[in-house]
DNA sequence: CTGAAAGCGCTTACAG
DNA sequence: CTGAAAGCGCTTACAG
């Protein structure tokens, strides 16, 4: 049947202590090691993974859980990941758990019955108020969201401030009913809000706050029904990426003009929001930054088990488009520049290096 | 340290055979099996699947190997196939090529270390050229594109039609000189082309095609500069969703008003697609019955190794928009319809049936 | 329905 | 540098 390790050494001529040797990086001479290589050439024998997993517990496998892989900014992230995963040997087991608890679980108990090296994360917030360090029995780096304070390794974004940009933007150009409309389920969408919250008490503004399923449809019903009020807000800021869109089918519903009748902000600077007319105002968040940081993270985490927890925030980029120029009527389309982006003065000076580390 | 079956088998005062069996399918009285569960909990006792897959040779996971996760087409296809896949209790191991040979081949043996029980594969052509009915050692699905003529099982669109369907319509539109800028890497790709050429040769036209690589920036460079020359086409068709993108942001760059110098379609009817200006008329692939067909096709396969090759055609659906409409120039923005679709006879009635499985 | 024993295909001390 | 032997943690005939 199958050709194992037996076969490669008798054809060899050596013992299958000698081959897995000469096919790891044992100590083995030249000579033996060619005779090696070619009798695995010669009976195309493959190694059984889960034999060498279950012998030398190394799993070499990565968990991937997150919401869904169809949201834009995940899909960058686990690209990112998953190139780390293979440049270092290592497979990669997604998951997508659609922000239910019950799936998180079941994920979770996956990883420890794959032994798994290590696992990434971005958890809803009720599972990550859960986790207490000791809680997962494998190496675990939250992305995008974190958990109890030094209860795990986590890579996320600087959300307040971001957020807070966003605001002393709109309030720049001249708008004061800014509300925002915010993900329910995880820790960053609070921090999004809380963000703004303080930024317009800065400015001595009411906020104006609600907080929906962090998806496409559930943003543009709650938005279209937000925005047919007689008291509606003159610019509105979303969580993400796909709440973004379903504000802008919203305006499009209700026959808004953006930004005259109504000024638009979000988070994730995805291909199409600048091929929407208007462009729109953004955070870009540093995708592949942030997949790259959490393999490193996860990496030295099980390198060294009993370093102090770390968490890694980075900051956003502020992309401005028309989206959110005041005044509107008059949008120019700017056909040449991939970012059509006119100067204004934003506050923090955002950009991807890693703002704290420890 | 870890807990084992053996420990289970203590707890529970049985036998290590007995705890197995409670845990999977086996015979057991229900005493036992309330003895065993009781145990379990106790000792918070996780199997160990690499020893289960070494023992029963059933590793209970799918490969998915797709060139590019970050392409709409296969992260709603994969996201299809991972639901399928969880739900009958495997696996996924995800992976990408980037459409490169070399790492196909890498990938493949990775599965065949694996012993990986079905994998769903979108290989190049070349590739797909190279791999006969038994180079494969596990059950295999192609998606998207196929091999060599019943070599594999495969589900594909009818891209051939799909692509005339467009040319139809352009024709039907006015339109003449009606290009076509098409993936260089896939069988996919040139089975849309061949249908493009087809159809224009039945309208006596000169068919005007190109090929590059199948992304965004590979299709804006060759579209600036294909768009920038005088006898330029007054319709170009693309071959997927990236690659329109990349047509998008080149008459962005040129200046170019669509569809009054340029009518513009092609594959996938993304998100984005109906929320530029104007619209994009694209065919829309029935991405997730894509997934969900790839692995019946799959556990078909596996229970009954011996069948006869199959090949699922699915038909696309078109979506006509704005930027197909002849006369340009006026361009009536329909913020009202999802789909601002403007009547219009398409010859063959497209639908997502299979139209044929054999 | 249950247990004792063998063995899946590797790697890794342990000797030499 | 190399080999003989043990064993990773399960499941599965084989008996009873």
């Amino acid at each position: 049947m199958s050709v194992g390790i037996r076969d490669v050494a008798r054809v060899a001529g050596v013992s299958t202590a000698t081959v897995s040797r000469a096919l790891g990086r044992g100590p083995v001479s030249d000579a033996v090691r060619e005779q090696v290589e070619a009798a695995v050439r010669a009976t195309g024998y493959r190694p059984n993974l889960s034999a060498r997993r279950l012998r030398s517990k190394a799993a070499q496998t990565i968990g991937l859980i997150v919401a869904d892989i169809r949201n834009p900014f995940f899909t960058a992230v686990s690209r990112a990941v998953e190139d780390a995963a293979y440049a270092a040997g290592m497979r990669v087991i997604l998951c997508n758990t659609d922000e239910d608890p019950a799936r998180e679980a079941m994920y979770l108990r996956l990883m420890e019955e794959e032994r798994v090296t290590g696992v990434i994360f971005a958890p809803t917030k009720v599972t990550a108020d859960g986790l207490r360090a000791d809680s997962l029995s494998f190496p675990t780096v939250f992305i995008d969201r974190s958990g109890l304070p030094g209860a795990h390794d986590s890579v996320v974004l600087d959300n307040a401030a971001a957020a807070a940009s966003l605001v002393d933007h709109l309030v720049a150009q001249g708008f004061k009913r800014i509300g925002g409309l915010f993900g329910s389920t995880s820790s960053t969408a609070r921090e999004r809000q809380a963000g703004y919250a303080a930024a317009m008490a800065r400015y001595d503004l009411a906020p104006l706050a609600r907080s929906v399923a962090p998806n496409a449809a559930a943003a543009e019903t709650e938005a279209t029904r937000w925005l047919s009020q007689p008291d509606r807000p003159e610019a509105l800021i979303l969580s993400n990426g796909l709440m973004l869109m379903g504000a802008v089918r919203a305006t499009r519903t209700l026959g808004l003009a953006v930004p005259k009748d109504l000024a638009l902000a979000g988070f994730d600077n995805e291909p199409w929001t600048d091929l929407v007319e208007p462009g729109l105002t953004v955070i870009e968040q540093p995708v592949a930054e942030i997949g790259a940081q959490a393999m490193r993270l996860l990496f030295e985490r099980i390198e060294h088990p009993g370093q102090p927890v770390r968490k890694v925030t980075l900051s956003g980029r502020a992309v401005l488009r028309s989206s959110t120029r005041r005044g509107g009527g008059l949008v120019i389309q700017c056909p040449l520049a991939r970012y059509p982006a006119f100067a204004l003065p934003l506050r923090p000076t955002l950009g991807f290096l890693p703002r704290s580390l420890g």
